[in-house]
RNA sequence: GCGGGUGUCGCCAAGCGGUUAAGGCCCCGGAUUGUGGUUCCGGUAUACGUGGGUUCGAUUCCCAUCAUCCGCCCCA
């Protein structure tokens, strides 16, 4: 480091934080453009609500900050997320934490409020702002958001379906061709058959320990699964060998592992539902027991999942409340905008052309309460100029007063794509006049 | 944390050792003191990311730094 160079004090407060982003409003002109609008967006949240409520999903919203604790011992203390990638500072001797994942702050919420006295199951989706302290690259932010689904107190083959079927539902209703969307599942056993499962695939991999690369080397005494995730060449050579993938496709898996995993394969089928059955699929929150399963997509660069989840019987519990089985999944919001398709904004169709200022928002209140989109010109310029401002923004109709209209008390009604013109009242009914 | 690319007005973009640093879009005004979308004219702006170095002289060359984008890692 140069230590001659003194930084000069910088514009960095006046900026956004790395890997944040402000969603902007797009002008109609500029509706096809791949930037991130807040027109998409709202169209994604009007969509969401709507298909949620539909299958007798409630909202949850929790915060965005939560103790430090909740995370470590809900998502998990070793895996990345809680050691590399959480915003955490102290406060008053507590540690706290804005939250990288959803799932926790909800199963907190969960047993905190007592909606584990519900009847079961508990059905809940949420959508909100995450953060983790990654290097920012394509589809990948610090502030990011999910979409995430929750169905609590049930272990059946048949909630793992439904949750499946809502995601893929969710993918459908929002237009996404379905040849961009690949289900991946497996299942990675209960925890107490997981343990031996980790043991054997350990024996299994002992002899080529030497060859492995340092992280697997760290992940055999740690979370040995993970190897299966590892992205170097060398060690997915070997994972991949016939040896280990048939281990993996045959492991005999007890019945209480095997058998409801078995059934939601059957269920899936019966529902028309693809799905690769990939057994080097492994998540990393620790929190998942028997299903998992991730949707990827080839049209998004290098980060290809959109959406993440599997059964998780034993959180609720880790975070203290009663024996819960339960199974989730979460969306990437600005992932999943990507692969959608914008429609068409809304259009404006009234411009308030007038110096008479009083009667513009007269009229104009008189319009919008028949569910017209209308704007008053406020400028107070000539007509002429007010005009230019209708025709910029697009508006189907201008509405305009000058002194003799003013004297009248009535309207010249400008039908601004056709051009033609006709007097109308100072109310004018909006069925008749703003038919078409 | 590790690689690679890129930084000239709000946006696009020329200049690549000596320029008042082009041009286009947008915005504002005028032609048109009451009628738009075309056209013509004019106008606003702390624009060369920042700090050093080389040089008589740096937007241009070198170094560092910051920001951003893409990739690795990881995840949604």
């Amino acid at each position: 480091m140069d230590t001659n160079t003194v930084p000069k004090p910088n514009k960095v407060v006046l900026q956004r934080l790395k890997g944040t982003q402000d969603v902007l409003p797009l002008s109609v002109a500029d509706v096809g453009q791949p930037a991130l609008s807040i027109h998409l967006w709202q169209q994604l949240e009007q969509l969401l609500h709507q298909y949620f409520q539909a299958a007798n999903y409630q909202e949850i919203r929790t915060p965005s900050l939560e103790y430090t604790e909740l995370f470590a011992r809900g998502v998990g203390e070793a895996t990345d997320i809680v050691t590399k990638e959480m915003f955490t500072f102290e406060r008053s001797d507590r540690s706290l934490t804005l939250r990288p994942e959803g799932t926790a702050g909800v199963v907190r919420a969960f047993v905190e409020n007592g909606l584990s006295r519900q009847p079961k199951p508990v059905k809940l989706y949420y959508c909100g702002p995450m953060f983790r302290y990654e290097r920012p690259q394509e589809g990948r932010q610090r502030q990011f958001h999910q979409v995430g689904l929750e169905l609590l107190g049930l272990d059946t083959p048949a909630a793992d379906a439904e949750s499946i079927l809502m995601a893929a539902g969710l993918f459908r209703a929002l237009g996404l061709p379905q040849e961009a969307i690949t289900l991946r599942i497996n299942n990675v056993g209960l925890p107490e058959d997981r343990a031996l499962f980790r043991d054997a695939l350990k024996a299994l991999l002992f002899a080529q320990l030497p060859q492995l690369c340092d992280t697997c080397q760290a992940r055999y005494e740690k979370n040995p699964l993970r190897m299966l995730d590892c992205k170097v060449p060398s060690c997915q050579a070997i994972y991949r060998q016939d040896t280990v993938s048939d281990f993996l496709r045959q492991y005999p898996w007890p019945d209480s592992s095997r058998v409801p995993f078995e059934q939601l394969l059957v269920l899936l089928n019966e529902m028309g539902v693809s799905y690769v059955h990939d057994p080097y699929l492994v998540r990393g929150l620790d929190y998942y027991t028997r299903t998992v399963f991730e949707f990827t997509t080839d049209r998004l660069g290098a980060q290809n999942a959109v959406c993440g989840g599997g059964r998780y019987n034993q959180l609720v519990e880790t975070l203290g409340g009663p024996p819960t089985p339960s199974v989730g999944w979460a969306i990437g919001v600005e992932r999943l905008l990507r692969l959608m398709t914008p429609l068409p904004p809304a259009r404006l169709d009234v411009f308030v052309c007038s110096q008479d200022i009083p009667a513009a928002f007269r009229v104009a209140e008189h319009l919008r309460a028949a569910g017209l989109r209308v704007e008053v010109d406020l400028s107070e310029r000539a007509l002429g100029k007010q005009l230019a401002q209708a025709s910029k923004r697009q508006a189907r109709w201008a509405l305009i007063r000058g002194e003799s209209e003013q004297q009248a008390d009535e309207w010249q009604l400008k039908h601004l794509d056709r051009g033609t013109q006709q007097t109308v009242a100072s109310l004018p009914d909006p069925q008749v006049f703003f038919a078409s």
